[in-house]
RNA sequence: GGCGAUGUAGCUCAGCUGGUUAGAGCGCACGGCUCAUAUCCGUGGUGUCCGGGGUUCAAGUCCCUGCAUCGCCA
């Protein structure tokens, strides 16, 4: 079988965070997944770079829409792999090729009377990159960008999609997994009961050059869909290329529900307009919720993934995400639910198991996988393989259909089952005796066997974690190659083969020592007695080290309503968060845009005006001969990287 | 405003086509073991299954209605 699984292509106008994290988790595992069945799989993620909001941000910034999106898709290639990630392709709509497509198709499709041109009059906003109908407007302004938008009077170029709608229709109901899960699935038919407007996929020149240029008219550019979607066709060579024939018809998308419709409704008609049959399946998950300035300890409230990987380990944060995810609905997410799916699943449950498990082989065995008996066994013997062997086939199914959390939890039950079984066979009660040797071995081997099925299914989640049991058994090698099919059998342990301990699998994580903020070493109350200070007025260098310095650049700035002080600052460090700052009186909100300033990173959160601060902008005070007081950002000297550290 | 989803132990949730004393994990209390990462095993309590009506021999599970939250549409 082949497979072919792609991510969206994520738009550069922001930073990766944990929901593109989330998507592409998933999407990498259900890749590793569908490789340990034996599938010729193909993985493909990317960036979308067009469009208005690109030019406008690269504009700010006083760079080319070139080198913006150059910049943050990078930053989107380089994050994933932190996250064990392993995209065949990555794909930018930039990509020449891409381009190419792109018109080709858009020839294809207007020489075929698919693509219309019209005109008409609607309410323009210019944050939204969108018309907006008269029902949507609050107050005559745009409710997310609390602008009036302006009446323009446009035409375009119209994709026929009303024409495919029953055909689409059809297809849905005719296909049950087309879209999952289903709650999504019968969003979309209840959309598609209504008659289905043309789809408008153009922008006038006037407004936007920062596109792919309409082939038939070189006034237009193509607009968002009919440029982004058709990355999953030029990611793998269509039309000619042989890998496109191989891997379209294996097609499934993974998705946010925020672009259901695009990918539910626009993307299947595109394809029924170009000839070519949709795609596989589209799964279809929620969003994560952050809590943030619940616990004044939390450790601030930006979800970056790179800092997750940083603090917790990419397998720990792919098996959080997973495992505490239904895939579809929406979660929470915090740091406390991370540590503690951390320790007591991870390292309570399963790196103890494995710990004890190789101990005792190493005690009782010699360090070898030891030769079961396996004419004599038990009840709770026969009980284990069982459980194991219907966990697998569960866990084949659940991942199948993309319910991660309950393929984990089926793992989980055998996890404990194991545990129960050490504490019934009592393998240090067995060594006492050497009559019980026979049976000493039977049971250290169901351990390691079982371990190892383990470590199989385990793989596409925690790929390292997997590849550390695995060579702890002696499988050194093996493991990589395994399929479901070759290696899910009970028994093919070697015994004689020898195991390694290796190290602590998931070390516990203290939960107050990670929560705790860093020491406050400006303040100087004297009844201070821990860390005793190195002299008066001086904090050790182990206190600086603790303070997070960094260069943030700044993105946005506004003054905050009701105070005279306090300016909002969106700022990049490299991550986007939100610092307010007591410098209203100095600077102007506009001549701060695009400036570098100083920041402390790790200060905890406040709530300052109704705006969470995200850390605190350095600057210099100083009071004239006529007393009044001036503050003047502290800068670096040269033009360096937003986020770069201070040390 | 229309359509739909959800509302179950302190927390996160599971409960398919209605059927014996409503479940799991975490947390909490107590007990046990010592191979192990102060881990593991066992025992235990708590729930007006959102409120109100109804159908049924029987409803968390079906119907109606109200409330709350959320989503899609307008």
């Amino acid at each position: 079988m082949t497979t072919y699984i792609t991510t969206p292509i994520y738009y550069v106008n922001a930073l990766p965070h944990l929901g593109h994290a989330y998507t592409t988790i998933v999407t990498d595992t259900y890749c590793r997944f569908r490789r340990l069945c034996g599938d010729d799989v193909r993985f493909q993620t990317g960036t979308d770079e067009h469009g208005e909001k690109i030019a406008q941000a690269a504009e700010a910034e006083g760079v080319s829409p070139r080198e913006y999106a150059d910049r943050i898709s990078e930053e989107f290639r380089r994050t994933w792999p932190l996250l064990a990630v392993e995209p065949d392709h990555f794909i930018r709509t930039t990509d020449p090729v891409h381009v190419r497509t792109v018109q080709d198709i858009l020839r294809r499709v207007h020489d075929q009377g698919d693509i219309y041109f019209s005109e008409y009059t609607g309410l323009y906003c210019q944050g939204c990159e969108r018309f907006l109908t008269e029902k949507e407007l609050v107050g005559g302004k745009c409710p997310d960008h609390l602008q009036a938008p302006r009446e323009i009077s446009e035409q375009n170029y119209f994709f026929r999609m009303s024409r495919y709608q029953g055909w689409l229709i059809d297809h849905i109901r005719e296909n049950p997994e087309f879209i999952t899960p289903e709650r999504y699935r019968n969003e979309v038919l209840s959309f598609l009961g209504e008659p289905l407007e043309d789809l408008c996929i153009s922008r006038p020149k006037a407004r936007l050059t920062w596109g792919i240029p309409l082939p038939f008219d070189d006034n237009f550019v193509t607009y968002v869909w009919f440029d982004a979607l058709i990355n999953y066709l030029t990611g793998i060579g269509y039309p000619d290329d042989p890998d496109f024939r191989r891997y379209w018809k294996a097609a499934e998308h993974v998705i946010a529900k925020d672009i259901l419709k695009p990918h539910a409704i626009y993307w299947p008609t595109m394809l029924k307009a170009m000839g070519l049959q949709p795609y596989r399946r589209l799964h279809v998950h929620g969003y994560w919720n952050v809590e943030e300035t619940k616990m004044s300890k939390s450790i601030g409230n930006v979800v970056r993934p790179g800092e997750l990987v940083e603090r917790y380990g990419a397998d720990t944060v792919r098996y959080f995400v997973l495992r505490e995810m239904s895939f579809g609905l929406d979660a929470s997410f915090s740091t406390e639910a991370v540590i503690e799916r951390r320790n007591s699943d991870l390292a309570n449950d399963l790196g103890n198991l494995f710990a004890r498990s190789l101990t005792m082989i190493g005690k009782y065995a010699d360090g070898k996988i030891p030769e079961p008996d396996h004419l004599i066994l038990t009840e709770a013997d026969r009980e284990l393989i069982g459980a194991v062997e219907e966990m697998t086939a569960r866990y084949q199914e659940y991942m199948n259909d993309f319910q991660f959390q309950r393929a984990l939890r089926e793992i989980w039950k055998v996890i404990s089952m194991m545990n129960r079984f050490i504490v019934t066979n009592a393998p240090w009660e067995l060594a006492k005796s050497p009559g019980h040797y026979s049976r000493l071995m039977t049971v250290l081997y169901f351990l390691a066997e079982s371990l190892r099925f383990i470590a199989l299914v385990l793989q596409p989640v925690m790929p390292a974690a997997a590849a550390k049991m695995a060579a702890a058994l002696g499988l050194t090698g093996e493991m990589e190659a395994a399929t479901l099919s070759t290696a899910g059998k009970w028994g093919l342990l070697r015994p004689g083969t020898l195991i390694s301990q290796g190290e602590q699998l998931f070390p516990r994580l203290d939960k107050a020592k990670k929560a705790e903020p860093p020491p406050r070493p400006q303040k100087q109350d004297g009844g201070k007695k821990k860390a005793a200070p190195p002299g008066k007025g001086l904090i050790s260098f182990d206190q600086f080290g603790q303070i997070d310095l960094r260069v943030a650049e700044v993105t946005a700035a506004e003054k905050i309503a009701g105070s005279e002080k306090l300016l909002k600052l969106t700022v990049k460090a490299p991550e986007e968060r939100v610092i307010v700052a007591g410098i209203a009186k100095h600077y102007e909100p506009e001549e701060l845009v695009g400036r570098l300033a100083l920041i402390v990173a790790n200060l905890q959160p406040a709530r300052i005006m109704g705006v969470t601060s995200q850390g605190m902008v350095l600057a210099a005070r100083e009071t004239d001969e006529n007393g009044n007081e001036h503050l003047v950002l502290a800068s670096v000297a040269d033009r360096v990287r937003a986020g770069g550290k201070i040390s």
